[in-house]
RNA sequence: GCGCCCGUGGCGGAAUGGCAGACGCACCGGACUUAAAAUCCGUUGCCGCAAGGCGUGGGGGUUCGAGUCCCCCCGGGCGCACCA
């Protein structure tokens, strides 16, 4: 049969659909002791169409998935929407089309061509975020999470922007200004709703060890959560305040010149109340922009008429407000040791502050032995700090500090899940009564673009009786973060019609954690920092076992175009429909999967590479149909022509390496180049072979069982052709023959001081003395012995190699 | 600045310390064709007529043997970025 993809691959998308073929069992199902298998692909935005990113991704996945299958595995395949965020509601401003609908719509067609491309989702355990079914599962964890203290609310500096009467993301702000509209940006502390990520940033870093994912990403993580051990102390001021400081390097005390606290720290706020010219840096380093403070790194101080008294010697060291401290790390105030931290040394020079030299070693900046500490002289950087903690007493102690920030899940949008509290004035913040979630979003609203998000003028959402004491009240307006959605979505498609709880724990215990996840790099920190830290809740509130959701992950490339990311605005995009249309799916999947490693970049340069994929498909078409159809039964190994020996060891060995491609190694490109050498190798088949009918079946029928989990249309096209009842993607993987992994003679390359000499054939079964002995009789490697005296021959483990040392 | 990753033909890439360049793309030559497309066969790392030599960014090291492991340097990418 011809390779006609456009009108096949519908049509066996059909039998798939009709047979059940990708739908994953319940807990329930499960036959003790089966295997199963979690392939997830992380949640897509439906923003209307999908990109050469989704294909890789969800092809990657596919492949997966289908292989695990044949190979005996139960395997849960779902996808689903992450559908709040900005842009329907920006879609909503400029058309005038509500989110809902416009997310819906997005849907429905992503879902389409998706469906086109053949990949084996278990559509019954679809979310998406923005239904009320999903988000009040939101709501409830949040419930669970205020219970337990995970969730606080404080003031932070966010983006304002007046004139939108909303908080932006920092990417949304350029120059200090607002990208799309250009109105004015500023800074300004808002209260706001944080999870306590921090209270699992010990466990985060430890459990990363164990993890099988790539290093770069564990690295990044490990950056991110920013673990350091060091100590806190506190200053006496002579304005009678203290200030805490914290210090990885104790043991340098003895060398503070001044106190450099940042602009927002208490102390200096209330020093500028009474000092209008520190009052005016304070707020000039204020309105600097994000960018201008990561470009300049010059060091800036003010400072104040205040005094830090040194607990050791009663000095009085100044006390400098500072451009390069920050409120948010540590205590937002520093003990300024010029001579052993380089920042500390820049500002030192530049205001003309005394840099004594208190520790001796290799250079400026490392552990040593202290020099000029009065008491301390002479002891070691460890057993200093020991010592000035006793000494100091309450005033200091060992701790640790992190980069993590807790997670402020806020923000000021209608397209969110609602934060489920309520503002009563007699009882304040009080949670809403999980008996009356959801809190669904109010749909009559309109979208203007201006202003604060729809629903603080919404009356139907706002008026609300207080859950505590049944007054009337107030609905908090903030809706969450989407990464909220993204955190546990996973753990819904197990169980996505569940109305009493998010999922059971039984069919988390059957299927978690995900053992292959894959998605973009892009999501190394955020995404799978939350996840985890999501995840460790769950545990903790019983609902889930086991200490990590993702066992391996799987970070693959970008596909490019001409060296540079598609985008609508470049003009760029090579639409993956068009390709499906005129292609089909199955060249498209092959291509994606044979042209790159999965985690380096694929470069959309022409068609070329494609229409390399479709060649490959026909050309295995036109083999087929050639064969025909065999009933003979395979002959015996010793009736086989030496020919069809070898077709059978190849097809053998391609089984092997393909299994552990896809098993263990998860290399999918050597996976079709496999497939290749293969087909090359049938091809070459003499037509004349005496049991060529019969080989032939054999191998075809085990070769497209192989490509099926890449091109499964044309396998189950191609295995129907070949006489087999059902259908392919349920046949199974083919197992190896040890009969025919290796041929009755092998080559045996001969080395002579680790050059290639010689190349001799010997049985399969010679042993290593025969061995030696051939390859010290080979010709070649004879020209290269004459008159040396022989050292050593190295037989490696493998019998491939025989590698002789000489000397003279 | 700190950290991580990567450098292999014209291109994408393969090689799990053991024959470097599998497989594909492109190119070139040939067959089929009135012609073209499609298809099929073949050549293609570099130097050399050849024998042979050289070759995985550069230099050093470990090893019988290094694209692969270790050290230094060069080039590219990514992440974090005044983290006290």
């Amino acid at each position: 049969m011809p390779f006609q993809p456009l009108t096949q691959e519908p049509e066996i998308q059909r039998r798939w659909l009709e047979t059940g073929a990708f739908r994953a069992k319940r807990a329930s199902e499960l036959l003790p002791g089966s295997k199963t298998f979690y392939m997830l692909v992380m949640l897509p935005y439906p923003s209307g169409r999908i990109h050469m990113g989704h294909v890789r991704n969800y092809t990657l996945g596919d492949v997966t998935a289908r292989f695990r299958r044949m190979r005996g595995y139960e395997v849960m395949h779902p996808l689903g929407w992450d559908s709040f965020g900005l842009p329907a509601e920006n879609a909503a401003i400029k058309n005038g089309i509500h989110p809902a609908i416009w997310t819906r719509a997005n849907i429905e067609e992503m879902k389409g061509q998706i469906r086109k491309m053949g990949i084996s989702y278990d559509w019954d355990r679809e979310v998406a975020s923005f239904q009320d079914d999903y988000y009040r599962w939101n709501q409830w964890l949040f419930l669970k999470m205020w219970d337990r203290g995970d969730v606080f609310r404080a003031n932070r500096t966010v983006n304002w922007c007046e004139a939108l009467g909303t908080v932006l993301a920092n990417e949304q702000v350029v120059d200090g200004k607002d990208e799309r509209t250009g109105h004015p940006v500023t800074q300004k502390p808002l209260e706001q709703y944080f999870f306590k990520t921090t209270k699992y940033a010990d466990e985060l870093l430890a459990c990363m060890d164990g993890l099988d994912w790539p290093e770069n990403v564990k690295t990044m993580q490990r950056h991110w959560i920013g673990r350091s051990e060091g100590a806190r102390m506190a200053f006496d001021l002579d304005s009678g305040e203290q200030v805490e400081v914290f210090t990885t390097r104790l043991d340098t005390l003895c060398g503070v010149t001044f106190m450099a606290l940042s602009t927002e720290h208490p102390v200096i706020e209330k020093a500028a109340a009474s000092d209008p010219a520190l009052k005016a840096f304070c707020d000039q380093v204020a309105a600097l922009s994000r960018e201008e403070r990561l470009t300049s790194d010059e060091k800036l101080g003010h400072r104040t008429s205040v005094s830090a008294i040194h607990p050791f010697t009663g000095e009085k060291v100044p006390l400098f407000a500072a451009n390069y401290v920050l409120m948010d790390y540590g205590t937002g105030a520093v003990m300024g040791v010029p001579a052993h931290d380089e920042r500390d040394f820049e500002f030192a020079q530049k205001y003309g502050l005394a840099i004594p030299k208190v520790i001796e070693s290799e250079s400026a900046w490392d552990l040593g032995t202290l020099v000029n500490s009065g008491e301390f002289t002479g002891m070691k950087s460890e057993e200093a700090v020991t010592a000035m903690i006793a000494k100091l007493g309450d005033r200091a102690e060992r701790t640790t500090t992190y980069k993590l920030k807790d997670w402020g899940l806020s923000r000021q949008r209608y397209w969110g899940t609602p934060i489920p509290t309520v503002h009563c004035a007699a009882c304040g913040v009080v949670p809403e009564k999980p008996e009356n979630l959801p809190v669904r979003l109010p749909e009559d609203v309109a979208f203007t673009g201006v202003g604060p998000s729809p629903l603080t003028t919404c009356s139907s959402f706002l008026d609300t009786p207080c859950p505590s004491c049944g007054k009337p009240a107030r609905r908090e307006t903030d809706t969450m973060d989407t990464f909220v959605d993204s955190s546990w979505y996973w753990l819904r498609y197990l169980d996505p019609k569940n109305t009493e709880l998010p999922f059971a724990k039984a069919e988390c215990d059957a299927w978690s954690p995900v053992d292959l996840y894959v998605g973009g790099i892009e999501h190394a920190t955020m995404h799978l920092i939350y996840a985890r830290y999501f995840y460790k809740v769950l545990r903790d509130l019983g609902l889930a076992s086991g200490p990590e959701p993702f066992k391996k992950l799987i970070c693959q490339g970008m596909v490019l175009k001409d060296g540079s990311k598609m985008s609508k605005s470049k003009g760029n995009i090579v639409d993956p429909d068009e390709v499906i249309s005129k292609y089909g799916a199955d060249a498209l999947r092959l291509f994606m999967i044979f042209a790159a490693p999965i985690e380096k970049e694929i470069d959309w340069t022409g068609f070329e590479g494609i229409e390399g994929a479709t060649r490959f498909l026909k050309r295995l078409g036109r083999m087929v149909d050639d064969h025909g159809l065999s009933a003979d039964p395979l002959p015996a190994k010793e009736q086989l022509s030496a020919e069809e020996k070898s077709l059978l060891i190849k097809l053998n060995q391609t089984i092997a390496r393909l299994t552990d491609d896809l098993e263990r190694r998860y290399q999918f490109n050597t996976v079709v180049s496999g497939l290749m050498e293969l087909s090359n190798a049938l091809a070459d088949l003499p037509a004349d072979a005496p049991h060529r009918g019969a080989v032939l079946q054999y191998a075809l029928e085990a070769f497209v069982r192989m490509m099926s989990p890449v091109a499964p249309h044309v396998a189950e096209q191609l295995w129907s052709q070949l006489g087999k009842e059902g259908l392919c993607m349920q046949a199974t993987w083919p197992e190896a023959d040890a009969a025919y992994l290796q041929a009755d003679e092998v080559l045996v390359v001969v080395q002579v001081n680790g050059k290639v000499r010689g190349r001799i054939t010997v049985p399969a079964t010679a042993t290593e003395d025969q061995r030696r002995e051939a390859a010290l009789a080979c010709p070649e490697a004879q020209s290269h012995l004459a008159g040396k005296e022989i050292i050593k021959v190295v037989l490696p483990p493998g019998g491939k190699l025989v590698s002789i040392v000489v000397k003279g």
